[in-house]
DNA sequence: TACCTTGTTATCTTTTATGATAACTTCGGT
DNA sequence: ACCGAAGTTATCATAAAAGATAACAAGGTA
């Protein structure tokens, strides 16, 4: 089993998957997002219920094709469990 | 000289101001924007000048009466010398 | 192979944020 | 009392986000 295949398994594992999307959380926005239903173990369309809109606009979200408002963000995190807040260092 | 009187003048030292509201920075997410451009020692209109729009336009920002777009509040950050990014925490 | 789940993409409509201008309030300083 | 700086509010036009639907792709499973 290549090296590839072998870590597409473990990730397969959303213990495990949640554990590596958390390992680089600051990385970026979209990751951050990401990170959070992974962690929630909730697919797309389940988060999409929740926030009573639809699966293709969490995907869209999800894609980084979009620029969301801070309220469909905090709808959003608190879907996946979530509490929100902005966090800013200086330059 | 009143107790408000006292508090109302070592905030008008913008130093004094700034580590005021940096105290209370995480309190909501309103008052961490006002924070940065506080910090920053920077009025609405230079801030605006900076994100080339109008001071009325960071005023409606900080009053919030809006739902910002991300971008909007990138710009807002830079333009304040911040970096930005979300943080989020189990409910 | 056929099926089902999950996610993606495209497109259209509707709602809303943003840009812009102008008039107004507050507050210090002179 | 006047004046200027800083911030607020209202309003309108336009750009863009969000809602909705449908068709498609990828992966796993019977």
């Amino acid at each position: 089993m290549s090296l590839q295949k072998l870590k597409q398994r473990a990730l397969d594992n959303p213990e495990v998957k949640a554990e590596y999307e958390q390992l680089e959380a600051e990385f970026n926005f979209i990751d951050q997002l990401l990170s959070m239903r992974t962690k929630a173990g909730l697919t797309q369309e389940q988060v999409a219920q929740r926030m009573q809109t639809q699966k293709s606009n969490i995907s869209r979200l999800e894609k980084g094709n979009s620029n969301p408002s801070w309220s469909t963000l905090v709808k959003y995190a608190h879907a996946c469990g979530f509490e929100l807040s902005i966090k800013s260092h200086k330059i």
